[in-house]
DNA sequence: CGGCATCCAAATAGATACTG
DNA sequence: CAGTATCTATTTGGATGCCG
């Protein structure tokens, strides 16, 4: 900090900067934050098309909360929910094509969550005090 | 051997792998999920290193939710708080070695929030109907 | 099977006041 | 400034039963 002129200039872009960032990525953590989300996603992805799969498959999700998640994905066009005559009615749900914008996210989150993982291991045996995960 | 590109939203054959990147972006949720960790770590990777300035980036969270979070990220090895002696005490919070791992979850997920919000607009411009963000 | 309605318990968060 | 304490309001979620 020689030139405080300067300085003022650059703190200013790198502050504007900042809320650009934190305004994306809030955005982005309405749209698909919380725990099931994109669990959802990637489990209609990986083929669990059924309601009932893809309870399976979401370990922990109740069948109201499931419900409501569904709801809102195919609100947000992330999700189609298909509905095939006959009897009894099939019904399925698949992804929309906005859902694969999400790629660079979630192979992100999913290498992430795979060293996170090791490292809290390795924090362990190493004596270390950690939360669980 | 870099994988057949992590075809998260397609390839309904890998399903055996399906539980893998569920246990994965779980664990992920679970350490950095929620409203406000990533925010707060994006903020005092942008030079807020206050209590007050981060309260005052981060929009919409309370002191006691903070001071909750803040807690946290420490324990967790996210971010270092820093007490300087002096008069008043001067505390500081900066940016531990481990929340650089984080650099593809957050880029990823800012790329996709500008966008997500762009699509938004265009949506609404064009007539659909659509929850806001 | 794929849900929705209801009731109730638990977790979370806001407001406010207060401290070193 | 950097929180903590307390109380209350709101949200969230599980359990259960019912229905087409």
């Amino acid at each position: 900090m020689k030139d405080e002129k300067d300085a003022i200039v650059v703190n200013k872009e790198f502050t504007e900067e900042c809320t650009v960032i934190l305004t994306a990525v809030a955005d982005a953590l309405y749209a698909i934050g919380g725990k099931w989300k994109l669990m959802i996603i990637i489990s209609i992805a990986r083929g669990n098309n059924r309601f009932s799969e893809i309870q399976k498959k979401v370990t922990g999700i109740s069948a109201r909360v499931l419900s409501n998640e569904l709801k809102e994905l195919e609100l947000n066009s992330f999700i189609v929910r298909k509905v095939t005559a006959g009897y009894p009615v099939s019904i399925e749900y698949e992804l929309a094509p906005y859902s694969n914008t999400l790629q660079d996210v979630v192979s992100s989150l999913k290498e992430w969550g795979i060293q996170h993982r090791q490292k809290i291991k390795d924090d362990r045996s190493s004596g270390k005090s950690q939360t669980i995960v």
